[in-house]
RNA sequence: GGAGAGAUGGCUGAGUGGUCGAAAGCGGCCGCCUGCUAAGCGGUUGUAGGGGUGUUAAGCUCUUACCCCGGGUUCGAAUCCCGGUCUCUCCGCCA
């Protein structure tokens, strides 16, 4: 959520970061036109409440029964206005609230200007992309050849974007997210955390992926509970409406889960193999940290991901998102997009993203009402949050599957992961 | 799922209609004292919103709301009533 005062000091900066997503203004207009209206009814409501703790406690203090009586019938009249007043300053602050809660992060500065994909900014691409003595496959052959990954029976029990891993493939997906907990864990200093799969609506609106996109989120209504779509919510959520003490910070975590999502917003797309499915794993990286340190932060997050790429040996390269394609939320992304040489339409491969890496600045710690104090006795003040997936299990697989076929249809399993996989170093036809 | 108990400030815990934004203790902060440490003494110490003043600063000041949440009764609610949530104990069930 952005801060009210921005809005009212600021309304044409805010409303230019706007324009350069293509987003919306008029709410701006709007919400300054409701929190003009709630001053002033506030005010007049805070008189007349006033009024009224003066009065009741004078009542309190009468002798004469006469005098007490009118005072009362004075008094129950001014409690009959302020029920009025008071009705419509409740409707003014939801109708506020609902509103700042649809209005996206603004883009920083230095987030380029672009209104798609198209102008997202290439930084740099680390290794080339592969090149095959033999007709690459993609790998739904790979997979579904070596029998370990069946996509036909996944649709069967689940329906459509689901699939079902099978011996080595689901060990050696196994094998990477407990590789990827290990290396945050042990090499870079994260705290893991086994968080609930499906938490409460407020964390979902706390991460902000509430009200707005509401289609993409899977909601049990019997018990009002919502599967994850990434561990971002729970994990982000474990601070709600916390104070922190600033010698915490900043909190770096990791996470994995399973992630639901119903992808009603990518409808036709990406229809073929595993890359867009309704329940994908994911390993996540969160952290909360003091505003001033938020942008070293986001360097590290992303050198934390880059890090199990370049391990793992496949091509990648980062993009940096431009203020039209990022996320509703964050204020600047990063994506790291690994190569599939036979995945998508165009005979160069595509590049999949297995990572999004972003600062979001105080946007959620607002909306979740995460605080924290610079030293005993401050005033409280929002820390900045940050995530960034480290990484997406099933583009990895893709990239794994792809990148390291052999013409013979097996796959050879990456170094790093085969001390995951009992040193077994290629997976072939049972 | 059944029965009972409970939810008060950073923590412990008092408070059953006005004198309560809330005793007391602990902790924190500031100062004093002390050769060091331990102890001691004094003061201070919740959050959010709005108004005024001030340079849209610091600050000062007035005020409102908040004693789990939502309603209700009342001139007036931490306190009474109703609904809900959560926690604990016992029983049942269970990977």
């Amino acid at each position: 959520m952005l801060d009210i005062r921005l809005i009212r000091e600021h309304p044409d900066d805010v409303k230019a970061g706007l324009r350069r997503m293509g987003a919306d203004t008029e709410a701006i207009d709007i919400v300054l036109k409701f929190d003009e209206l709630r001053r002033k009814i506030e005010t007049e409501v805070s008189a007349m409440r006033n009024q009224r703790n003066q009065g009741s406690k004078e009542i309190g203090k009468l002798k004469d029964p006469e005098e007490r009586e009118s005072r009362k019938t004075e008094m129950r009249l001014l409690g009959d206005r302020i029920s009025q007043s008071e009705e419509e300053l409740n409707r003014l602050n939801t109708e506020q609230r609902t509103l700042m809660l649809t209005i996206p992060n603004l883009p920083l500065p230095e987030v380029p200007n672009g209104h798609d994909e198209s102008d997202n900014v290439v930084t740099r691409t680390i290794g080339a992309p592969k090149s095959f003595p033999f007709p690459p496959k993609p790998h739904w052959d790979v997979g579904t050849g070596l029998d370990i990954l069946d996509i036909e029976r996944g649709v069967k029990i689940s329906g459509s974007r689901f699939y079902v891993l099978k011996a080595l493939g689901a060990a050696l997906q196994r094998a990477l997210i407990t590789w990827f907990l290990d290396v945050h864990v042990m090499e870079q200093g994260y705290t893991e955390i086994y968080p609930p799969f499906v938490v409460k609506r407020e964390c979902l609106i706390g991460t902000a992926q509430l009200p707005k996109f509401e289609d993409n989120l899977y909601h049990d209504i019997e018990d009002d509970f919502w599967m994850v779509p990434t561990a971002e919510v729970p994990v982000t959520n474990l601070h709600r409406d916390e104070i922190l003490d600033g010698s915490q910070l900043p909190l770096r975590y990791v996470a994995y889960t399973p992630c639901f999502r119903r992808e009603k917003m990518s409808a036709g797309r990406d229809v073929r193999g595993i890359k867009r499915g309704h329940q994908f794993d994911k390993v996540e990286m969160v952290k909360i940290c003091r505003p001033e340190n938020s942008m070293e932060e986001l360097d590290s997050l992303l050198a934390n991901a880059e890090d199990l790429c370049a391990k793992l040996e496949i091509p990648y390269r980062v993009v940096k998102i431009c203020a039209g394609d990022k996320t509703f939320s964050n204020m600047i992304q990063y994506d790291l997009e690994m190569h599939a040489p036979a995945c998508g339409d165009s005979p160069k491969g595509e590049w999949l993203e297995v990572s999004s890496c972003s600062n979001f600045g105080n946007f959620q710690a607002r909306r979740a009402n995460i605080r924290f104090r610079t030293e005993p006795g401050a005033k409280p003040e929002y820390p900045h949050t940050l995530n960034g997936s480290g990484l997406a299990l099933p583009r990895v697989m893709i990239a794994i599957l792809e990148n390291y076929q052999n013409e013979d249809g097996s796959v050879t399993i990456p170094q790093v992961l085969r001390k995951y996989m009992h040193g077994l170093d290629v997976i072939r036809k049972a």
